[in-house]
DNA sequence: CGTGCCAGGTGCCTT
DNA sequence: AAGGCACTTGGCACG
């Protein structure tokens, strides 16, 4: 065991270094750090600290040392704590059973999975497979962590609609915590708007003589994406979608198009044009029925 | 150092333990392991071993010690190389920058996050915040990752529709791969299919002398939820929502009875009944317009 | 906070 | 593979 001074030293090493992930192996808690220290060229030397908290926390242990450390879950438990109450995100790894009760219902018998905490209140219980969480709480809830000293038992809870997720480890195989700043916001294009901006820059692609007078355009039935006239001064309904569309889209257009011929009265032509990528069959058909008219046009030039 | 027996025990130790979970953290690529060893009262004495591969893989260095390690993501990209090859689940923290493109583009700028990469393809980059991904890949994908030494990159890759994620890390933090085994699936209630069966199992519930006649039943429009008939002989079609519905429901409803009728013949009257808890008031408004009526009704019966 | 609607929606199932 | 639809949809913008 490294005496007073030494541990000082390391410490302060570590912060300076701000390389303080602290992290949980088993039943093994600890943080492991890389300080560099000068040798006798003068040149940095990387070096590798093991940190172990042995009951006592943040207790220093050189490596190799072989260590007591007490086989609970203890640390995990602490770890998550800290990462709770100071805004940190959170990984655990191990095997686990999934309660949810909330908007449904929901039981997951054992098995390995990993459990992230993020500081906005999201809950995340991933498996193996799938893109989406296995099991999941929004932003907002509060977490909460607890151990009996055998198993580890992760809870998030949210009103409004009242949820909660129920986590319960047998076993910790992996705890980390790290402070995550992410000062950017995602750039994206393909999307809808990029779609309505291609129309409005050149509004003729719809129709020759087609002229945007609103976006938006609210009607007793929702708002309509783009709302003109067309060339002989009939009133022009357009929807939007970046992607190919089915009934659904094709049902929503003619919402609109049936609210705004009540409310525009009888004598006003309303014409209905559903703007996307591509048209499935049964769309086609659906706008055949309806009287309503298919523009093909995607959010990028190029597909 | 240890020599050479002393490595083969510890080896040996972490297998039987199954506990190998390796991990890097900053430049510094290692295993943690907690074995144990049989102390002078014949107790179990639970042992941190910290193996450390500086260089030369899976070289162990004694806890204490100081090592050189390699200050490179070298190491990281190791492990998550071998999650690829050996079908295991990987997770990386750092600060990168993430480029996406296929059914959009997207491009996020330097920040932390918590990049997940599954075996079965799956890839989910995490920020701090939202329940969502800020971006991700989904299952089936072909994951790559790659180091000049400098940065890493985690490049994942799919056709039909051709998409790339590329996640560039100007310094990884953690990086930990584990081997995942779930075999039980999730057991959920309160769904539609709950709502369906309470009908089912007391169709008296939708109307006194309701009478299911089928279920999925097709239509040119899509499917019906539920089909049958009531006490007076008029054909049915039921429409259910788990959740408080929008005009989106209404419609959806409109298009079957609609359909329907026209097969049906007209001398047939084709009711339409959406079943939901509850509805907003423009959808209210809508189903009166339509002539469709409203059962409030949950998917359990306390909610 | 509820309503309405887009989303790189995802996932599941059927043709 | 594409279509149709449910989903603890999530997320945003607006009243």
């Amino acid at each position: 065991m490294a005496n007073g001074a030494q541990r000082s030293e390391w410490t302060r090493a570590v912060r300076g270094f701000h390389a303080g992930a602290r992290s949980d192996f088993g039943s093994c808690s600890f943080a492991v750090v890389v300080a560099s220290s000068v040798n006798g060229a003068g040149g940095a030397v990387p070096t590798v600290l093991l940190l172990c908290s042995q009951g006592v926390p943040n207790s220093v242990i050189e490596s190799g040392e072989r260590a007591r450390v007490q086989p609970e879950t203890t640390e995990a438990s602490r770890l998550v704590e800290t990462a709770i109450q100071e805004g940190l995100l959170a990984t655990l790894f191990g095997r686990c059973r999934v309660e949810y009760e909330g908007r449904a219902a929901s039981t997951l018998k054992e098995g390995e999975r990993l459990v992230v905490l993020k500081p906005d209140g999201t809950a995340l219980v991933h498996s193996d497979e799938g893109q989406k969480p296995v099991n999941w709480q929004p932003p907002g809830c509060t977490h909460e962590v607890q151990t009996d000293g055998d198993s580890l038992v992760v809870r998030s809870r949210r009103e409004t609609p009242e949820e909660v997720l129920l986590v319960e480890f047998e076993s910790v195989d992996h705890v980390a915590i790290f402070d995550v700043t992410d000062d950017h916001d995602l750039s994206l294009t393909g999307t809808e708007e990029d779609l309505r901006d291609r129309i409005l820059e050149d509004p003729s692609i719809l129709e020759p003589g087609f002229e945007p007078r609103a976006t938006e355009r609210q009607t007793p039935a929702g708002a309509v994406d783009i709302y003109g006239v067309d060339g002989d001064g009939n009133a022009v309904v357009v929807e939007l979608k970046r992607r190919r569309v089915g009934p659904d889209a094709v049902s929503q257009l003619n919402r609109y198009v049936e609210s705004l011929e009540r409310d525009l009265h009888a004598e006003t032509t309303v014409r209905g044009f559903l703007v996307a990528p591509s048209v499935t069959e049964r769309a086609s058909r659906l706008l055949g029925e309806r009287g309503l008219e298919f523009v093909s046009l995607a959010p990028s030039p190029d597909t």
